[in-house]
DNA sequence: TTGTATGCGTTATCAT
DNA sequence: ATGATAACGCATACAA
């Protein structure tokens, strides 16, 4: 239990009996060394366990080598999975995942943006409430921060992985109707925090309203009604003659098959359900769960592999 | 687009006109300071965007104010929803928490933690292949480096949050025992690399043999295998009379479950399938999981809340 | 109350 | 080839 000890580039220095700077060469495989002292000096490192300090790097280099992540929740397997993602790109390329999560709340969506600026991150990956509004992200970019959006439709000059929301739900309109669909419903969680979510609502009445279908119900739910099947099927019974639902995302999807399930009518006979994400877990349901593809681990790579390029571009 | 440009200490001070140490002492409320100078230093802060460099903190006080997590894959919900436990934990306490995957790799393991270590966290929360057995782990801890296992029945000196696996699945062994079931099987997934899957089975066939029953078949499973359910409705037909099957974990579980329906049989009317861990979107399923719950985000909530006691402890 | 100077661990510059 | 030293951003001991 001994007391936290560092051992630094001094100390190997020293053992080594050699100049700090010296030691820092050989190290590094940076400079020149005679063969003496390299052998000297790695053995030294070697014997004392001595491994670079990443806060003394970053504060002499002015790079952290640290990537910022911003995502609503982790306990949500789109964000897990794209992080996920995010992190296989990251660990690859060299640099750590500093990770922060505002459990959906935009104020805390502003605040985690400026910590993690302090952290003197290099660079920003985000999801956030309402990015085309934060001032904090707006700042960061004027600081020169690269900033790469997850999942949000392309805002004024930022870089976005993002599948187009718009479109896909005007697809899942247009299956609807080919299915003979006309009565219709959108479920969303926290829809005037997503701007995904309400990207895909406006999708699908155009779609609807453009082959003279009328407009679809939109139902705003809170977590608990969500998260009690039983209420979520008194709420589905309540609207009466609903034959398909587009669930804002998977899980919002699964808890619909199980409320339905709940009301003794079957999914997809009695009722259509389709999701938005396509979570792996989706894929082991027993009745496999329709839904917008969007392979979330591949949009953490995406927005990653897009950061990165502009961190080199920029060096 | 302007270049990186940050603003330190050092500007606040030269634009208040005062020196760098009052003007710490301001911004951090800390030692006295005439209201007049503590007004122009505010200002100048507030006009200049001015924000501390947690680089130079970390520096110059020794603390990063960072911990750094380790956990085997975010695309496990298990592992992402501790995750997000400890990261509530985490930013309520004021700090940044570094992540980093090793996707079930015991290299890529003691590669994490040696990274981790060098970043100059504060302390390390981990879930890794064998704990017991990782050089990194050790040498962190003989450096005086705060570590909080995460999921791992205790080792050592170490602190863990934990449930007793094997009491859990001794638990399970009885209840299949009271239903009547005498052939029983135990799934795993990279059993060898799981020490929380070694122990379940471990307490599964010592309370089956406790009561003169038959020792479950352990059937490890590749992911391939796990994550395509024809397959896995071959393996299990292959086995044939059983009744009743404990999966190492939820997501297996529920792959079964899937499977079983494929084979034209029911849970849990034909084969008891009973999982592990308890992850949110088990109680959603039409046929709702029988699990061992967990609680993953308390369990992360709680390595967290150890983790910070050590610390304050030692500070 | 205030400012100067030092040190934290590292790399780069510049002599030697 | 090698080493002393400045600089990075900050907090603090110390001097004024």
């Amino acid at each position: 239990m001994g007391h936290r000890q560092k051992v630094t580039i001094k100390d190997v220095a020293r053992e080594a009996g050699c100049g700090i700077a010296t030691a820092s060469r050989v190290l590094n495989k940076s400079g020149s060394a005679s063969a003496e002292v390299r052998e000297r000096v790695e053995t030294a490192a070697r014997e004392l366990g001595f491994s670079f300090s990443a806060i003394g790097r970053a504060l002499q280099g002015g790079r952290s080598m640290t990537i910022g992540c911003l995502v609503p929740s982790l306990a949500n397997p789109v964000f897990a999975e794209a992080v996920q993602g995010v992190q296989d790109v990251l660990s690859g390329a060299g640099y750590q995942l500093l990770i922060a999560s505002s459990n959906y709340d935009g104020d805390a969506d502003n605040e985690a943006i400026a910590t993690l600026a302090a952290k003197d991150v290099d660079g920003l990956i985000v999801t956030m409430v309402a990015p085309e509004r934060s001032a904090a992200l707006m700042l960061a970019r004027r600081r020169g921060l690269p900033v790469s959006l997850m999942f949000h439709d392309p805002i004024d000059g930022f870089l976005s992985a993002h599948v187009d929301n718009f479109a896909a739900a005007r697809d899942v309109a247009q299956r609807f109707a080919a299915l003979g669909h006309t009565n219709t419903a959108f479920l969303a969680l926290r829809f005037s925090s997503s701007d995904r979510s309400r990207n895909r609502y406006a999708g699908f009445r155009a779609e609807c309203r453009a082959r003279g279908l009328p407009d679809p119900v939109l139902i705003e739910l809170t977590e608990a009604e969500a998260n009690t099947p039983e209420t979520l099927a008194g709420i589905l019974a309540s609207l009466g003659g609903l034959t398909a639902i587009f669930a804002s995302n998977d899980f919002l999807a699964i808890a619909v098959q199980k409320a339905t399930r709940l009301m003794g009518k079957s999914v997809p006979k009695d009722l259509s359900v389709v999701g938005f994400d396509g979570i792996e877990i989706g894929r082991l349901l027993d009745v496999p769960l329709a839904t917008i593809e969007t392979a979330p681990d591949a949009m953490g790579r995406q927005a990653t592999h897009t950061l990165l390029d502009l961190l080199q571009g920029k060096a």
